[in-house]
Order: structure tokens, then C-alpha cells, then sequence
DNA sequence: CAGCACTTTACGGTTTCCCATAAAAAAAGG
DNA sequence: CCTTTTTTTATGGGAAACCGTAAAGTGCTG
């Protein structure tokens, strides 16, 4: 049974959306925090004096506005949290939309739900909430197939190294330079050469532009 | 004195937030349209009943979920409702932070108010309703800071077309005739260079890659 | 229409990238 | 330890991109 709530949201009216959203659903135990060092705080204390959180609704961005803050963003604060109370119940809710990030927060961050800030976000939240209170992980249809589409290419280390090189300006030839300085092999220029066709041609391109690109949507560089 | 307030936002939990702000300021003829087509049309029908809106509230960017439908977004939406009634007040409340953007939303399209999704939104939504009740436009500081930086380059329509193509796969010296079928001009290889060179100097780049990542980054392409 | 300023296009040389092939090195197997 | 297989590196020719300059085109003005 879920009944003593954490908001961490920086805006405002999300918040208030989250907040109108738990009120029908009869939880009126909330705490709300803007800022992700408060929230770390707000749980700390919580365990401290023994009245626990049951869940925490966290967003994964929160835009600085000059107070500084230790914790960056929801990703650290989950991170934080899990050493202070790991049995914490963690739903994200967050306007992300690529793959990547949302298939690592399940898997590395293992998180209880996501749930996309979208069209019918309220509903899935509500949804998402009653999965959690009978310990079960929320997982969209819609987020599980976004997921699925990234497997078309898995990028190793190595490949994302390379393309991030090139996404910053560096030129092509210049590259081995930079591996053997970083102790990474293979570094022959051919080596790269070969790996970069490889991964073009798995995903139908011709141009490094086009990897560059499809790796920003993807939001693995 | 406004009365009568139309949403068009196609979050449910947005949506939820800005009915009540307004109930907050004590506006309680509110309808809600979770998209554009709807929208207009609930406008249309209000001006022909003879009891039209006297504010919309509307986000830019709404998520095309399968339902065919006319326009597109928020610009598109304020351009068509302007034919039918010019009168009605327009405030656009979005995630949007690019400044020529909102730049064009208060040159071109003339709207009463901007209120950016974010920390302090809900609050900035009461201040903008409330000037825009005695006939004031609403432009909040920050968001004359963020017109006012020009350590951003803007893209021309040119400028991204060339981009698109790049990271679409396409060589550069296939660009000319693309540009050539499509009626743009200049369509000459060297004018896509040196094209290409101005904007690569002014943001400090030197690879077609980087500017890729760069125009990803910031969701211009 | 001539003159001028500016933009667009065309062209050639250089660099970088692309691609195929071969040599060298490393790993695997008996 | 030697052979086989695989991976990595080196090399060279050709394609594309890069860069400077010259020519052609465009628009404005008197």
C-alpha cells in the first residue's frame, strides 16, 4: 500500500498536475520538492524519524536557477537515494523519449515505472501508481516497443568513443592519434575506418553525418 | 475582464494544471481541446453561437498519435484562429526556450503572452492572465535575456535545409541538383560551401559532423 | 545602358576520406 | 612449436570534401 508520497519536480504546474493526480487516488500524504538536493533531504529525514517514503515521483531534469545544488538531476538522485533507503518505491516522470536513456533507467537504475510526460500521462501515471502498490514495474506498451526499435544496432564502447570523436570536430585521420593517448586498441586508422563502415552499413547509411545524427536521436552520445 | 478560456495542449497533465491555475483566479467557464483541429473548431463554433472565448491558452508543439489532422501545432493553430476570430487573446505556454523562436511567436504572430514551462510556471500563468485582462502583453525578464543572447546562431531555412540533407546521408555534391528540383536557390555547390563554411566559422566548428550534432543538439533538425 | 557592388557559379589544387588489398601481429588449435 | 585463423595495421589509388580565386550573373544607380 502506497500512502506517504515524494514529488521532485521543479515545475511548478507538473507538479501540481502530479499532485491533483495522487489526490484521486486517495494519497494525501505528499511532500513536494523542487529541487533534488531538498528531496534527498526530505527522504533522509523521513527515514531518520522512522515515517518513511513509500514512493518517489521524480522528473530527470531540473533546470539551474542559481541555488547550487549538489545532485544534478533525477539519474543522481536516484543514485542518492538508493543508499538511504533502497527499499524506496522510484517512479520517473519525465518528458525523455529516447531509448536509450529510458532502457537504462530500468536496467542500471532499476527503477519501479516510467511514465512519459505525453498525452495521456495522468491515466498512466494513475496506472503506473497501482502497479507499484502491488509490487510490480510499470512498463508501458508504447515505451517497451520504443526499446525494442533501439536493438536494431547496439553500439559498443568502442563505436560510441569513435563517433563521439567525430560528433566534436576531430578529424577522421586524427583519431588513432587520440586512442593511443587514451591507451585504447585497436587504434590503427583502419581499424576505425573498418568499424565505422560496419556500423553504416548494419544501419543502411553512407555518411558519417548520418551516424552522427541517428546517434543524437537515439541519445547514445 | 476574461471569463471565458479555451486550453489547447494535449497533455493531459499540462492540461490539468492550467484549469487550476484558472479555477485559482476564479475562471470557471473553461473548455479543453487536447488537439488543434478541436480547438479551432470549438473556437469556430463559440464565435457563430455568439459566445466566443476571450483567451486561448496554447502549447506549440502537440504529438501526432494516429488521428489525422489539419494543422500541425500551436503556430499553426493561432494562424488559423486569427482568420476567425482576431480579436481573441492569445497566450502560448510552452517548453520551448530557443529564442527565435519565441522571438517570431511575439514579431510575427503577435500573441499576447509567453509563459515558458518551467520552474516558476504556474505563477508566471496568474501574472500573464492577469496583464493580459487590462490589455497588456506579458513578456517575462528572462525571456527578453534569452532574445536579447546572441551568442546563438540562428539557422535560415537555407541553412537547415542543407543540414537535413548531410544528415540524411546525402553527399554534398549531390546537394545542388536536390536543391535544383526543389526550386531553391542558390542551388551552386560552392554557394552550399561557403554556406556551410559561414556557419562552421561562427560557431567555432570545423566538421560537417559537428554541426550535425550540434543542430541535434538543439533540435533545429 | 554603362558602371558598380554584390552574389552566385565554375574551376583547379590540396587535403581528407573511402575502399580494396596486402603485410604484420595476435590468437587459437593441434 | 608450428600452422591456421583472425585481428590489426600499413599502403596506395580514386572519390569527395575543402579552399582560394576567377568568371559569370544579378540588381541597383545615375
Amino acid at each position: 500500500m502506497i500512502t506517504k508520497v515524494l514529488i521532485a519536480e521543479d515545475h511548478e504546474s507538473a507538479n501540481i498536475s502530479v499532485q491533483k493526480t495522487l489526490e484521486e487516488l486517495v494519497i494525501i500524504n505528499t511532500a513536494y520538492a523542487y529541487y533534488c538536493d531538498d528531496a534527498l533531504n526530505k527522504i533522509t529525514q523521513a527515514v531518520k524519524a522512522e515515517s518513511s517514503f513509500d514512493l518517489l515521483i521524480t522528473d530527470l531534469y531540473f533546470e539551474p536557477d542559481g541555488y547550487k545544488q549538489i545532485l544534478s538531476g533525477g539519474m543522481d538522485l536516484i543514485t542518492a537515494v538508493r543508499k538511504v533507503q533502497p527499499d524506496l518505491k522510484i517512479l520517473v516522470f519525465s518528458a525523455e523519449n529516447r531509448p536509450a536513456t529510458i532502457d537504462q533507467l530500468y536496467s542500471n537504475y532499476d527503477i519501479d515505472g516510467f511514465v512519459r510526460k505525453a498525452r495521456h500521462d495522468a491515466r498512466e501515471l494513475k496506472e503506473a501508481i497501482n502497479e507499484i502498490a502491488q509490487h510490480r514495474r510499470y512498463f508501458p506498451r508504447h515505451i517497451k516497443q520504443l526499446i525494442d526499435k533501439k536493438n536494431v544496432y547496439s553500439f559498443s564502447d568502442f563505436d560510441l568513443t569513435i563517433i563521439t570523436l567525430l560528433a566534436q570536430g576531430m578529424l577522421q585521420k586524427d583519431i588513432p592519434a587520440h586512442l593511443q593517448n587514451h591507451g585504447i586498441k585497436p587504434s590503427g586508422l583502419s581499424s576505425v575506418e573498418k568499424r565505422l563502415n560496419q556500423i553504416k552499413d548494419a544501419l543502411g547509411f553512407t555518411k558519417n553525418e548520418q551516424l552522427v545524427a541517428h546517434c543524437k536521436d537515439l541519445g547514445a552520445i
